[in-house]
DNA sequence: CGCAAGTTTCACAGATTATTGAAAATACAA
DNA sequence: TTGTATTTTCAATAATCTGTGAAACTTGCG
């Protein structure tokens, strides 16, 4: 599953065991338990570090480093979404935005220029939104998916109150 | 950038060429503007075809088959999504549910099990209300994102009224 | 300080994946 | 049908990515 989040399977591998597992994991556990070699766990367990996706923890009278996983789903989800964010799509928006200062040698790079311009806006509007969207509690969220295409609804609703209140609405 | 949405480079390449020329584009014109074999470039098309990001179109007095992005990028967006779901989402929680139906041997399974029935809630959510947004007309998706944080407020201000009205919400 | 438990780095071997050219298949027009 | 333009397949090769063990490094303790 995670080979497609930019995680490969090893790494995966580590993550599910410390995800499902019921006590705190160290380095040699896992190892055993995967039989993955030590130095391949180490490595492993950095790059979760990387993605935020596991928690160090140390054991009173144990010197070794013990991990964890978040014990909210959401929390795991959201650290994932922000470092991709960070990883990639930033990334992707600054080449994109270096593309469209250029000035247009042709015809087709005008056009190019058009077509990179829409994916930005796209992009940068979803960004955007996810981060709006991450600071509302899960609970606000859980019930705004459950919602579904029944938001449209509540949009609709809220337009005619602004328009019998006289009120403007921001987004249109 | 393609690379982290389980497409390789090459074929990454070859869209984003699609996605900014301004002509349809055959396999040829293809080959040639990015240096890569007749063959690369077939693999790579037939690839874009199953993800759904290219169109097929024939010209007329001309038996080669010519390629093109959709114009728009919400439609792009989200055929990937949709293959997205279809390739990976749907497949691993087909695998958390297996693992779900299976009596538990130990407590430590008992905790897996809790733990991979949470993580099954949220992709499960996750899915089902993309499924349901990606209903929505591109306006009102684009409205609702600008909307940002602030949907909160207007989702307590609908709670409100119904209250006031006596209706109750579904989503509580 | 020196030791030992624990962790990280790194060069290499092995495995996987991508790319190619040539040959085969397909589609169409005469 | 045959001939030709085009696309696809395939087996070999090239490039890339992963995993390992040994050695180097760090850290905390006596």
């Amino acid at each position: 599953m995670g080979s497609r989040w930019g995680i490969n399977r090893t790494v995966g591998q580590i993550y599910a065991l410390i995800f499902v597992s019921p006590k705190l994991l160290n380095a040699d556990d896992i190892a055993d338990a995967l039989e993955f070699s030590r130095s391949n766990v180490s490595i492993g367990l950095k790059e979760l570090q990387g993605w935020r996706l596991v928690k160090l923890k140390h054991l009173a009278g144990d010197r070794r480093e013990y991990f964890e996983a978040p014990q909210d789903v959401w929390e795991i989800f959201k650290s994932l979404a922000e470092e991709k964010r960070r990883r990639e799509v930033e990334p992707t928006l600054s080449m994109l935005r270096a593309a469209l200062v250029e000035t247009p040698g042709s015809e087709a790079d005008a056009h190019a220029q058009k077509r990179m311009q829409q994916m930005h806006e796209l992009i940068d509007l979803s960004s955007t939104w996810f981060d709006d969207v991450q600071r509302l509690s899960p609970e606000t969220i859980a019930r705004l998916m459950r919602m579904g295409s029944s938001v449209k609804t509540v949009l609709d609703m809220t337009d005619k109150l602004k328009v019998v209140t006289g009120r403007k609405t921001k987004s249109n």
